[in-house]
DNA sequence: CCAAAAGTGTTCACGGTACACCCATGC
DNA sequence: GCATGGGTGTACCGTGAACACTTTTGG
């Protein structure tokens, strides 16, 4: 290596605010740390950025290895990099937000987490570092991204109700939405599929099942279309 | 400090996207690098942080040492950490992208940077490291952002005419609008003010000259109004 | 038959879009 | 008086918002 630069240089981390749905509340994965700095306070899973590694390959790993969860949605956030942010001195984070299925992941906490654990998100315990400013800062993007991005599908499953569909969007929006208006809009996208199927097992009338036609909306969206709520 | 890792660390950069309005093209200010690697090339202004250096305050101070311009809006816009973006090793650059008024600000190289200039974005030279995918993303979110907030006055005068502030939106989104929708749209936002001035030395019918009142736009916002186009 | 949620259309108001001519100024 | 851009209003259409009842199922 013929150019070397020799600068104190900040250590750096990825911290991942992974968001999902239970009971329509909104949640958010933390894991308690069981090292210091902050061991025994909850936290945003996270962790070192190897040096021959990608940043969002380290957020991912470090996702697996503290909580269990693999083959999510995940985003770059944000790099925070306040000097006071770490005790252990410089230390830059670039923070990732994730949407996940609750249901579709055992939670297995290890390495330096000791639990890992779904908290709604309007009551969280404290946090270490500055996670709560990453935190603040994911459910902005989230409230703002969801209502121009079809990515609400990744917190449900597979298959799904017009139901469940809108008692998502007024989670994460904090907002009661008219059920006919709201159908009305998503069937106009034609982005969603009649899976033929219904809900089995529940005490009243089975409402019908779709999923989300991922190619329909990459092909309609390189012509220009654009989602919108 | 009680607590230390020790692992290789990769190095920190910052990297600005600064964006201009000249002649009604979009303009990208660039430097040419004076130091390896890529000396002669031309690059975004940018450098190394330092270790107990705000990200944000290190992009400015390399934007002003490498060009001379200070007092620029200036907004995070994305991490960049391929593994091999950088033939020093492993470096790791906060990007941010900038907006400013070509008129207000005299060019001054120095430090790493050989010279500093304008360029139309649609005739760049060819670039060091990554840095047309840094400015592609920029371009993206600079074309994304100026829809839904009110950015488009940062590359314009303090005082200005409608018909400048239309040909800005035009030349960033690449459309024609409309004269009379635009303004109609424009005024029902009552976000200017008339200065009560008008052009002075135009060799047709002076125009007016607006401000835009931030203070308004401030207090709007906070009641939930959200600019769009 | 009762409870619970599924499913379905119409009306109205507003905002976006399309569109063409006269006016003020400098030379 | 001519060239140049400044400035203005109306009609139409499509989309968002408000709003209530019938249907299907399980218990």
């Amino acid at each position: 290596m013929s150019y070397t630069y020799e600068y104190p240089r900040p250590a750096l981390t990825v911290d991942c605010a992974v968001f999902g749905i239970a009971d329509s509340s909104l949640e958010l994965l933390l894991i308690e740390r069981a090292e210091p700095p902050f061991a025994g306070h909850w936290a945003l899973p996270g962790g070192f950025v190897n040096i021959d590694e990608e940043i969002e390959d380290a957020a991912r790993r470090e996702l697996e290895e503290e909580t269990g969860m693999r083959n999510v949605f995940l985003e770059q956030l944000f790099t925070f990099g306040g000097v006071g942010r770490d005790p252990r001195g410089r230390v830059v984070s670039v923070a990732y937000y994730a949407l996940a299925k609750p249901s579709d992941h055992q939670l297995a906490a290890a390495t330096d987490a000791a639990r890992a654990a779904w908290f709604p998100l309007d009551d969280l315990p404290p946090l270490a570092f500055d996670h709560d400013s990453i935190i603040d800062t994911a459910v902005t993007r989230l409230r703002g991204k969801v209502r121009y991005a079809p990515i609400g599908f990744e917190l449900l499953p597979r298959k799904f109700t017009l139901t469940q569909l809108q008692g998502l969007y007024e989670t994460i929006l904090g907002t009661e939405l008219d059920k006919r208006n709201f159908r009305k809009k998503i069937r106009s996208m034609e982005l969603l599929v009649d899976t033929g199927e219904i809900e089995k097992d529940v005490p009243r009338r089975p409402a019908r099942l779709y999923r989300f036609d991922r190619t329909r909306y990459r092909k309609l969206a390189r012509q220009g279309f654009a989602f919108e709520l």
